[in-house]
DNA sequence: TTCGTTCTGTGCGTTAGCACACATACCCGA
DNA sequence: TCGGGTATGTGTGCTAACGCACAGAACGAA
């Protein structure tokens, strides 16, 4: 699971690596390594979950399909936090779908074991809790992004919530991909896409679009990045973001 | 509190409503009523709370106010639920304000009892974990609403959260407010509300909207409104809605 | 190498929502 | 009863984003 002298893989889920030593010696037990593809669907509106994921280095879109086809992301969710709050929120399904956005890799856990640990009332159950209000923050400002920023800010802000979760400057996914997530036309993201190239923030091929200037990309994007950032900051001790610790 | 043969004044919260009688015994004694007035700011964004609320007939927003001042609605608390998750999940604070949208009582609880009502890990804190849930759907439709849906068909959405949670047919609301809410123009309400009562579906005077045709705004909406609905009564036995129990 | 598929760029015309301006109508308190 | 503040109705551009259509570029499998 990881080579001798590092740190054990699931670590590298900031959820995991915030509990204390005792806590982890009942739950990493019971982690499975899981690896996703690229659009995968980890589970569909509606539908039971078996597992709650533990992302190391996959990310997650938490995605509402309409009833027309037409899609929205409401949140995403990398190596910051786990996916399937409504195992212990009591609700079992919720009204979204979860895809695969990065390939990566994640830990599972069967939903009985989540819910066995979350019901002890410990160290657990307080930092699924405190994840779940900093997601609640992430919607929310999905919520106002949508209804106040451009198409330009918005992408500024989907680049960043990608960048910080992966090792790499370089993300794979397709102006249709993210115009999918965002809920605006493939257009659209191409035309911004190209505003943000010509100010040299990022370099745009087929496929791909690379992170050339962070802290360019931080000067265009809305507040709700930072805000997002700083809340996750103070509910969880620690930052997702790359600049901003 | 309440007359001699009627129910208690705070059964008319839903959430209490739903507690059985062995549990209401210890968190009733602990519950004192307050009322408020229109625009009134239970809280501010950052500060914390000394209180939850349980309304009866009071409607809170839950509001985000950008830097430059302009606002938009995340999501709206009434007899259904319980204003102050932060208390209970963990993170004290939220990012929004919570404003009186539409004058009216609730009942108050200290932040302690609330806390250690919920540490006891029964079917308070379920109770109170799956409103929670339920008001993640509504953010959630929310962000998709935002992006997705006409002034119209939001404004019919607004309209019947609220005349869900009162027991009048006549809203007593401007323009203004409802544009600050839904996060859009003044003007662009006006034009909204007269299509609306060309087609009869509410009548429309200074500072009061009424609601004439309960079927035909259900009829205008868009899918966000239903959804929201069938998610809180799956999640607690019982729906807000006035027409979809 | 070739052919089909996928991704990206671009150019329309159309619409929704914005900013600002202003007229009117209403209510309440002095 | 008479202002003055507040709420509402309209109009005129303007911009962002949309829907559609299509062309070229890059890629990948046969």
């Amino acid at each position: 699971m990881s080579a001798i002298n590092s740190q054990p893989d699931f670590l590298k889920n900031f959820l995991l690596a915030a509990l204390a030593e005792e806590d982890l010696e009942s739950i990493k037990n019971k982690l499975e390594p899981v690896s996703f593809k690229l659009g995968e669907v980890i589970y569909e509106s509606g539908e039971k979950m078996d597992y709650v994921y533990f992302p190391t280095t996959a990310i997650i879109s938490l995605l509402y399909i309409m009833e027309n086809g037409t899609t929205a992301e409401i949140g995403v969710v990398g190596n910051d936090g786990i996916v399937g709050f409504s195992l212990f929120m009591g609700g079992e399904t919720t009204t979204s779908r979860a895809i695969i956005q990065s390939a990566g890799r994640a830990f599972k856990m069967k939903s009985k074991d989540v819910k066995s640990e979350f019901a002890l009332g410990g160290r657990f159950q307080n930092l699924l809790l405190r994840y779940t209000q900093a997601l609640i923050t992430q919607i929310s400002q999905t919520a106002v992004c949508n209804r106040l920023h451009s198409i330009e800010q918005q992408l500024c802000r989907w680049l960043l919530l990608s960048h910080d979760r992966l090792n790499s400057d370089k993300l794979v996914m397709t102006h249709d991909l993210i115009s999918n997530m965002l809920g605006v036309r493939r257009e659209g993201i191409t035309l911004a896409a190209k505003k943000l190239a010509t100010r040299k923030l990022i370099s745009n091929s087929r496929g791909t679009m690379t992170v050339i200037d962070r802290q360019g990309l931080e000067g265009a994007v809305c507040e709700c990045y930072k805000v997002v950032n700083e809340e996750y900051n103070r509910l969880l001790g620690r930052g997702i973001s790359r600049t901003f610790s």
